[in-house]
DNA sequence: TTGTATGCGTTATCAA
DNA sequence: TTGATAACGCATACAA
């Protein structure tokens, strides 16, 4: 059987009181009486029952981050980032996907785990524009994106229509003039899709380029898979595009995959540009032009907003809206890279 | 306030017992009761305490998946198989990741968190032979991968050995007699690197090839910037591969990029196979040849032992041990691809 | 500086 | 089929 807090004390000769205050850092206990808790503790391995404390206090240590899927990799090196932030607060993380379900994300906010965690930092896809209300919560919650209500929540965004607005500038500035879009929700405004096709048209807009709705490649999800698709469509309806503004990575490595198996070359023939700077584009062939949207700052802030909250009461907590910063990453897939560096091994 | 049973109960005008009755589905229960105490419940939006229900079962609904990081693809995949297959039977997922470092692999099995799970799905990277006794612990355990002791713990694994001779062997049967090795891990028996390496040995044996040292290339951590300077040394080395075996995908990928980079065509110069099926490689260029290791199978099979241990005894729990099936993935990286579907859209 | 006593919300025992 | 009541292990008000 696991030792208590009684065991404990039964076997240093104190209260349990004592105990608890050696446990929880309490400065004003005698140097021997601790050191004499201390040998107890470690001579019957005892450890805190988190469960008791949780009940007794209201808190769990744990919050909660709530996103689409971990086999996305922005979503997988998010959740990287969180956990480390987290880590460094002394806090757990407990993962929740989404599966950009809406019944799903609903339920995430309902609380089914409220008594679980302290806190959700939540990256919503499904809810969206008229689901304000849903966010009234009377928890901790950060969220991630900027689909929902500005001023009753915190958020945590990335500067999507500036950075979309840029990647398209990188690709302009490349004298391309038939600017394709992967990964287009039609009729969206509040949503990232919505956000950096904004972006998109006020390049083009500023450049004196027409938008050629040809050239707009829908994709409700954004996976490899998707943006290959859309990328098939685009060429096979003629729209003969010279660039790709996919808006994320995944979309973009799919598309680049798809341009490349059609004997297409890239950059020469068709220059692509991503969003999120997930790692694995680093590796592509060639590799992938991105928008670094600060993804480590987006967790870090996150995670600080959340325990901002998780220490104020409600009623004092004031709704912020930090805007991470943003990068262009140029790469392979919109500049040639140098030549190979030696010749071939082989004959 | 949160409602508690008590409120209710209250509300219903019945004992606290028969609404815990209700609430876990107890059968005994008078329908017109059942009924008033759920319209209670509606009414006040009641919610189970879940701190309050472990403390009194000793049972949280969590389970641990301790994994090295999220980053890597693999662990994301497989981190999402195991949420899906854990949300099945009704159990949350808290994952920890170690990065690989042996003092957090140690903190996870030391139980700092076992008052807030119920067991443990673990996949050590830095723990190894001679660390057998740190398994025995007195929680529910499941072990991914070959490292621990056979016998005292259930263990999910893929066919490392059997796996890996059969990517060695493809790459033979396509005639390549160089077949580099990335992802060594020099002296290490019991680990994956070792146990893929002793497939590729055994696959070259059986063909009369013999086994040529500077082949085999180092690389301590399995990420895509690993892969790359692996390869890049093979390269420079002057060990002129015709084929590479990486030991999991990212090294693929990697490998391949770096390949790509100094000007060698793959598969014509040089075939590059990987391990693990990860999504990323049917996207890269060439799409990526691979093993399938059963990605899907191992964590359900994983989440099932888990749940069996939980409610066993440890006393008449009987370890397991459970292969996965695995299958070769043949892409363009080993076989060349059909040329390009249609002509290039553009001129 | 330390001890005593109470209750957090639930489940389990036993009786009715 | 339902109810009364005692834990579960800890933190904390209050006392000493």
């Amino acid at each position: 059987m696991a030792a208590t807090m009684h065991d404990v004390a039964r076997l240093a000769g104190v209260s349990i009181k004592t105990v608890s205050n050696v446990v929880n850092g309490y400065p004003y206990i005698r140097e021997t009486t601790r050191a004499r808790v201390l040998a107890a503790i470690d001579e019957l391995d005892y450890q805190l029952n988190v469960a008791a404390r949780n009940l007794r206090t209201g808190r769990t240590g744990i919050i909660a981050l709530a996103v689409p899927e971990l086999s996305l990799p922005y979503f997988a090196e998010l959740a990287d980032s969180v956990i480390e932030a987290a880590d460094v607060q002394g806090l757990t993380v407990l993962i929740e996907q989404t599966g950009s379900r809406r019944e799903r994300e609903l339920e995430v906010l309902s609380g089914a785990r409220r008594h679980l965690t302290d806190g959700l930092i939540f990256s919503p896809l499904a809810l969206g524009a008229g689901d304000e209300d849903l966010l009234r919560v009377d928890f901790p919650v950060v969220v991630l994106g900027e689909r929902m209500f500005p001023d009753s929540v915190d958020h945590v965004t990335m500067q999507n229509v500036e950075a979309a607005r840029a990647a398209t500038e990188h690709l302009i500035a490349l004298g391309r003039r038939r600017i394709a879009v992967v990964g287009v929700h039609p009729g969206e405004v509040v949503g990232s899709a919505g956000l950096r096709l904004a972006g998109y048209q006020e390049a083009l807009e500023a450049a004196g380029i027409p938008v050629d709705e040809r050239l707009l490649g829908e994709a409700g999800l954004w996976h490899r898979a998707t943006g290959a698709e859309a990328m098939a469509r685009l060429l096979e309806d003629g729209a003969e595009p010279d660039a790709v503004f996919a808006l994320n990575d995944a979309m973009a490595l799919g598309a680049l995959h798809e341009l490349q198996v059609r004997g297409l070359r890239v950059p020469q023939d068709v220059a692509v540009i991503g969003f999120d700077a997930i790692d694995e584009g680093s590796y592509s062939n060639p590799s992938l032009t991105t928008v670094d949207p600060g993804r480590e700052q987006i967790a870090s802030t996150a995670v600080r907003l959340l325990i901002e909250q998780m220490r104020s009461r409600p009623a004092e907590h004031v709704p912020q809206r930090v805007y991470a910063d943003f990068s262009i990453l140029e790469r392979g897939s919109t500049v040639v890279e140098a030549p190979a560096v030696r010749p071939r091994v082989h004959a």
